[in-house]
DNA sequence: TTGGTATATCGGAAAAAGTCGATATACATT
DNA sequence: AATGTATATCGACTTTTTCCGATATACCAA
């Protein structure tokens, strides 16, 4: 993945916020019936009721997110999960104590 | 300092390219007569020379890293040098480290 | 003070990002 | 099969970013 489009994804005061509420879901969202956060995250529409954004900007938000490598997702039934992804952020955080 | 400005300042390929230049100068530029690379930085001049990119955007450039508090300046003479700024480096590791 | 060099600032054209509503797709339920 | 719900994708419009050339400013040297 290109430095420049993991630092891009991080430029938006929505994503930023998205990454943190994903470090301690539980602090930021309801509980889920069927899904516990630790092992398949927060579905879309949890996110993007927070948010206040529209369904389609979130969602496109959230495949930026994911195509940085900064969190992944989890499909079951019709719900999509998002979770953080701890080895893209540890990638993140090297780039940051040794390239530059 | 905000946030989102710091990753904006991150998301272009020649800024990111410009703090890996200033983290070893004496592998990315010639000698410098009366400033050393260590104290003061390397001069605007040879950042763009360097880079490519026309003396006005590079200007910008240097002044959108410096406002992100990634690169600091000290002009001597009728030269401008810029060189790392450690504090604001290791603040932006820490908010990678703590926050999101 | 005049001219030369280094850097900063301004104004603008082109490209990219932000954001929406509408629509498509995927899955579940009846 | 038909309907309902969750998410993704598309097309459009607006705002921001990229990057330039031209000009201004700051400093130096003669």
């Amino acid at each position: 993945m290109d430095q420049v489009e993991i630092f891009k994804a991080l430029s938006n005061k929505t994503r930023l916020q998205i990454l943190t509420w994903l470090k301690a879901p539980e602090l930021h969202f309801p509980e889920q019936p069927n899904a516990d956060f630790e092992n398949v995250g927060v579905c879309v529409g949890q996110i993007q009721m927070k948010s206040g954004l529209s369904q389609s900007t979130i969602s496109e938000y959230l495949s930026i997110l994911q195509r940085a490598d900064l969190i992944s997702s989890t499909r079951l039934g019709q719900w999509t999960y998002y979770k953080r992804n701890k080895e893209g952020l540890k990638k993140l955080s090297d780039i940051i104590n040794t390239e530059i």
